[in-house]
DNA sequence: AGGGTGACCTGTCGGC
DNA sequence: TGCCGACAGGTCACCC
């Protein structure tokens, strides 16, 4: 579920929450994709130092180590001090004094995993790989062209890849393409200079003005405190298969790539 | 090395 | 109503 400004409206919505407390307690529940790495019993007196995130992981700064959040395809954090009784699918509960974060995730594609640093192997595994954070400095149009030049299959999966840039889902992949007009399965290094600079633009622009909107609440997603996000609602292709173009009025397409659906307007997208 | 596929897990929805 | 397949925001290991 969570792309990158889903990951980061939570990540804003939690640090004021728990930045500076102690972690009482930490239960789990059943089993997410991998082991936390440390019994939960030693994390107990840890302070929570910050919220950092990197591509769609939230990094749980402590006083001594970290913690990985992922939220996989169908989770979320809850953070309360009077949140409803525990579900089946809160699968992860930190108790910081009276305020409780929980890990609500049907799918348990979702993640928690202690490190010592951030250096460490486990980390490295995860985030070493990554490309580039969209909304930063270090994404230049000119090292995206160049990384596109590299690649000779359709534009989307390699948008989606996460090794060229970060935090690009299902969703906003879509979205990006027809946003500069270009044709999903159009091939990355044959997409001209001018196109690459639109598509550069258009990845900062959904992205930011998807913060903005507080995310996109489809099933599961919602904010820390509960509210939800309405970037749904400014979606122009995703999910509309058949629905006129808002631009041309031809209707949207779906098709499957790399197993993932994605949708375009075949007349708005070259 | 890039790109495709299956796997992980649960829930929902549409068709028969 | 019940069953069955398709599909859902991610990403890893594995194959060529």
């Amino acid at each position: 579920m969570p792309e990158l400004p889903e990951v980061e409206v939570t990540r804003q919505g939690l640090a004021p929450a728990v930045v500076g407390q102690r972690i009482d307690v930490l239960r789990l529940g059943k089993p997410l994709r991998w082991p936390l790495g440390v019994l939960p019993d030693e994390l107990v007196g840890r302070r929570v130092v910050a919220l950092r995130r990197r591509g769609k992981y939230i990094l749980m700064d402590l006083d001594r180590g970290l913690l990985l959040w992922h939220l996989g395809m169908s989770g979320r954090l809850d953070v309360g001090v009077d949140l409803p009784p525990v579900g089946r699918h809160d699968h992860v509960i930190l108790c910081l004094g009276r305020l409780q974060v929980r890990l609500h995730d049907p799918r348990r594609f979702g993640a928690l995993i202690y490190a010592q640093q951030e250096s460490d192997p486990v980390v490295q595994k995860l985030l070493g790989h990554l490309g580039v954070e969209p909304l930063g400095d270090a994404f230049t149009t000119d090292d995206f062209a160049h990384a596109l030049k590299a690649r000779r299959g359709p534009i989307k999966p390699a948008l989606m890849a996460g090794d060229i840039v970060v935090g690009v889902g299902n969703i906003y992949a879509s979205e990006t393409l027809f946003r500069a007009g270009i044709h999903p399965a159009r091939r990355a290094h044959a997409i001209s200079r001018a196109r690459m600079d639109a598509l550069h633009a258009a990845i900062r622009a959904v992205l930011t003005r998807a913060i903005a909107a507080g995310g996109s609440s489809l099933k599961d997603f919602r904010h820390a405190d509960g509210a939800l996000g309405y970037f749904q609602l400014e979606t122009r292709v995703y999910e509309r298969e058949g629905l006129p173009c808002f631009h041309c009025q031809t209707p949207i397409r779906r098709v499957v790539q790399a197993q993932r659906s994605t949708y375009y307007c075949p007349k708005c997208q070259r």
